[in-house]
DNA sequence: CGATTTTTGGCAAACGTTTGCTATAAGGCA
DNA sequence: TGCCTTATAGCAAACGTTTGCCAAAAATCG
């Protein structure tokens, strides 16, 4: 930095002025710094001023690893709208797996509490705590996105989960549906019990009872999407009474239901139809192009940073908010009017 | 730091060659400070130290925006498995997005030359580069993923590509097949390149000449992988003689063409078989379930990391290696003997 | 017990910024 | 010219570590 203040003839403390602040110096020398900056190459060291103004400019992104994988794409899209957003203020992202480990816990804490990190997005249902230290006491802004945490004080971004299956539900009610399989997600899980509640709400709105669903899964994770689905079609053909409309709480299980149950000869969608969620784009391409729940994570994403950038602007903790994006069903042809048996 | 010093009776610098070096300290005042220090609750400040050190702890990976869509998780894949191995050794994560913008690759060289990180992992052919600085130069310990860039001088770790598709095809022409259908990636892409030369060397080897392969696509990038695939369907159905067999250059596109020929009225692989890149999950549950070249993501992180921490290791920069990591085909119903037609 | 080695204390400089302060310089206005 | 406003210079402290240095203390050894 001296020596950009030497070439352009200036102090060294302008220089940090006009490179830092906005409107602290004339245009005309702050003119004659950048020139005088980029002619040397010369790019502010960010440890150094992280250090003297006592906060980071990175971001990070707390994931646990049962969202990795699948054909959902959350996380890739996740990742890139969160980045976008931020970089557009001059942040930096920052990744930490969350296992079941305590290493991973403990990692994430030392970046908390390490001042590396200036803000957390976190994915996950767990707030890391080891040895006294809580990354909700650290005293670092946290937005909370897929899961409603607001209860606990963090800002959320969560879709409309519950509606969403609600509605859905009652879609292939009016279709004629009377008896549904669900194929859960882990048990307990937020969003199994909001999807969940979704189909039992929608049932008793058409005066149906919770029996006309028959639930499958719960045991995995959702990451063990494929398996859920493989298990479920067994589930399924050990019932007597068949239900005629399937509710899956993630593509994958959807997809491997499908693939699987097709092979006893039962045709979708004249025996059964299927919807399922997360909106993955492969979906369409199954046969048939299978009905689902378009979770919107680039504007959750988006939404998540807005929400995490507010609440570093003021210093005072805010009342938690929980902002709901709504999701879209992409409805397509594995969801019709039951047409065989019955 | 003081605190924990004075909360353990020992010098400061005594704590922070405790909680720095490893062997510099008695083990015995080391479990003391190591007490203090977590019931104060204290943790390093990594900026400080970072800043002193004058190198940070943190690995960037730079990821092309083409890379972020389709079903073949490599994104989810790579960054936890990279994730992963860093933590191991101390490193950080830390995500940037190079798209086509001048702002994309202005962001990147900041971070570079800013003395954020200490390292990269790119999986994009174009170093960025701009108002004279480049990250070729910025004295940053770099390696290449998926591309082999060893000849610019960065390590790399790439697949056996060109071999894996000759012999696949080799395998298909054993079993009979004499007309190929290619579905490119993007025109003089490395992978492109290499794996349509795959093809090319089997037909020779076995004879045959490059008039036998028909290649469709290579306009568009791998993220529109869906498009590729249903505009190949529009041009496989313009030819008067077809191919028996398709080798596709990612999952997606291998999905969708299936799927819109199905259509047709083509039976897989009876009329046709198929085969292409990736090895997502979800091709196991196409119907028929798609064979695929499964690329080892995973293995390649963790090689990646490997060469990144062996370069920063040495001050000296060694000649640049290229490691391979094998790829593996996974054969699924979809590729058999040509029975129709021929 | 004295000699030697290992460990620690204490000090201070350094890393590259930001920022508050006062003083000087420049410019505009009456 | 004198006064006021605005812009910059120059100084110095601060951020929280690490680390080299030397001396002091402690431990080990013969």
């Amino acid at each position: 930095m001296a020596d950009v203040a030497r070439l352009a003839g200036v102090a060294i403390s302008t220089v940090s002025r006009a490179l830092a602040n906005p409107g602290r110096v004339n245009e005309k020398t702050r003119a004659k710094i950048d020139a005088a900056a980029k002619q040397l190459g010369y790019t502010p060291n960010a440890l150094a001023r992280g250090l003297r103004v006592g906060k980071s400019n990175i971001i990070m992104i707390v994931l646990p690893g049962s969202l990795y994988y699948g054909a959902s794409q959350v996380i890739p899209q996740v990742l890139q709208s969160i980045n976008k957003s931020l970089i557009q203020d001059g942040y930096n992202l920052m990744i930490a797996n969350l296992g079941r480990d305590e290493i991973s816990e403990r990692h994430i804490l030392d970046l908390a509490f390490g001042g590396t990190v200036r803000g957390a997005i976190i994915l996950s249902s767990k707030l890391p705590e080891v040895d006294g230290r809580s990354l909700a006491t650290a005293g670092l802004p946290i937005v909370s996105m897929l899961l409603d945490m607001s209860d606990a004080g963090l800002p959320s971004v969560v879709t409309n989960d519950r509606e969403a299956v609600r509605d859905v539900t009652a879609d292939l009610i009016r279709l004629g549906h009377r008896r549904f399989f669900y194929l859960a997600g882990p048990e307990g899980n937020y969003h199994d019990v909001e999807r969940y509640g979704g189909v039992v709400e929608a049932l008793e709105a058409a005066g149906l009872s919770e029996a006309a669903v028959v639930r499958s899964g719960g045991k995995l994770d959702y990451q063990h999407g494929f398996d859920i689905g493989l298990e479920a079609a067994e589930d399924f053909a050990a019932l007597t009474e068949k239900p005629t409309a399937v509710i899956a709480t993630s593509d994958d299980m959807a997809i491997s239901f499908m693939s699987q149950i097709q092979q006893t000869g039962l045709k979708i969608p004249d025996d059964l139809s299927i919807v399922s969620f997360d909106g993955s784009p492969v979906c369409a391409f199954c046969s048939p192009p299978l009905s689902t729940i378009e979770q919107p994570v680039e504007d959750m994403g988006q939404a998540a940073v807005a929400l995490l950038l507010a609440a570093i602007g003021q210093a005072a903790k805010q009342s938690a908010v929980c902002k709901v994006i709504r999701s879209r069903l992409i409805l397509r042809e594995s969801m019709a009017v039951p047409k065989n048996g019955a």
